[in-house]
DNA sequence: ATCGGTACTCTACAGCTGTAGAAGGAGGGC
DNA sequence: GCCCTCCTTCTACAGCTGTAGAGTACCGAT
């Protein structure tokens, strides 16, 4: 992807964040990235090709973010790693709350367009990453309790990004707020974690 | 809500379940509807109104769907528990699927509507029943953890439903589904009801 | 300097969308 | 009978959107 068209398809994941899906048009992107009337038009030639840019942009961005999520060193701990886990999750819902509210549109949007969900790849590296966690911790079925683990994460982190402040909960970036969440993500590790009844 | 509004409101919300928001216009609710054009701009006379009424049905219907979840009658089983969300659940995303992601999707706009915030009330129900459950299981900060354990269940839901059949997960319906749904709840159960470290 | 190509910009246009108001028509009260 | 009101349908219209193609400036090769 030039650097041209990343520059667009960014400002279009700032438009689909802050307007929806249904403020994304060419000439909307024109003039969100401050670029003449029809750029956008010439560089993604049809809708659809913009919506695969946002998209392909996302995964583009996912792949350059760094995620360490305290994993690598020292020994493995639960506290530490949903220590690092939140501290992930608070900065989606911060500094990264646009992209991350473009993704859950996107991951909507590939509910009726197929096409999309193959360069989406729905949450594939977070549960590679739970995966190894998971399986070094001597889980008993990695696989799965990966893809839980992951699916209570991302409910925690849609969760406070749609219904920020709506129920005492204190507000993204603040230490309470990490340290909360810190406290849901070890909830969640334990649950999957436990031996199966 | 008067019954023909009620009507072209189904109609939309099967828009915005199989087209996303941007399907979501006078004309295309009219076809859907299958009244003639022009009516449902008679009936909602801006695309706010337009929104707010799918908003406003959602929330109807919710209120009128009987959740019992297995939570009124012998005694409580966390077992038994966990297997009622997994069946609620499963509707959800089966019989309940456009409504789910209708919702969803009205969820996201909400995040640049503010105003439609009120009429949806995010999760509200779930979380009062949920608080109901844990309290009497004695948890100690039920508030919190039935935030928990609804954003952990939303996660399950919102996964399945966009991530359908992504990875191995059974097609959602079929008791394999629903069972292991219901180990996935067990465990988000487990995770937000023992004693925090 | 000329040429060919590439990257960018401008403009046209058909169709769709939001919105408002006029037209029609059924039913109920006098 | 007539009239008034409410519900419903029809139509107009300005502005926006998707899309295509023509125009223009830059740049390296010859």
């Amino acid at each position: 992807m030039t650097e041209r068209m990343a520059a667009l398809a960014d400002a279009a994941i700032h438009l689909v964040a802050t307007k929806g899906m249904r403020g994304l048009t060419h000439r909307a992107v024109d003039a969100q990235a401050g670029v003449p009337t029809g750029s956008t038009s010439a560089y993604f030639r049809t809708r659809k090709a913009l919506v695969e840019g946002v998209v392909q942009r996302l995964a583009e961005l996912e792949n350059a973010e760094v995620v360490e999520a305290g994993m690598t060193t020292g020994p493995l701990d639960p506290d530490r790693l949903a220590e690092g886990a939140a501290h992930v999750l608070d900065q989606w819902m911060t500094t990264g709350r646009e992209r991350t509210l473009a993704r859950y549109a996107c991951l909507l949007e590939a509910t009726h367009h197929p096409e999309l969900r193959g360069i989406l790849a729905h949450g594939e590296r977070p549960r590679a990453q739970a995966r190894a966690v998971l399986e070094a911790l001597g889980a008993e079925d990695p696989e799965r309790q990966s893809r839980e683990l992951v699916a209570f994460t991302d409910g925690l982190l849609f969760d406070r990004l749609v219904g920020a402040g709506a129920l005492g909960a204190p507000t993204p970036g603040t230490p309470e707020s990490r340290a909360e969440l810190a406290q849901a993500v070890r909830a969640a590790l334990r649950g999957v974690l436990e031996p199966r009844s």
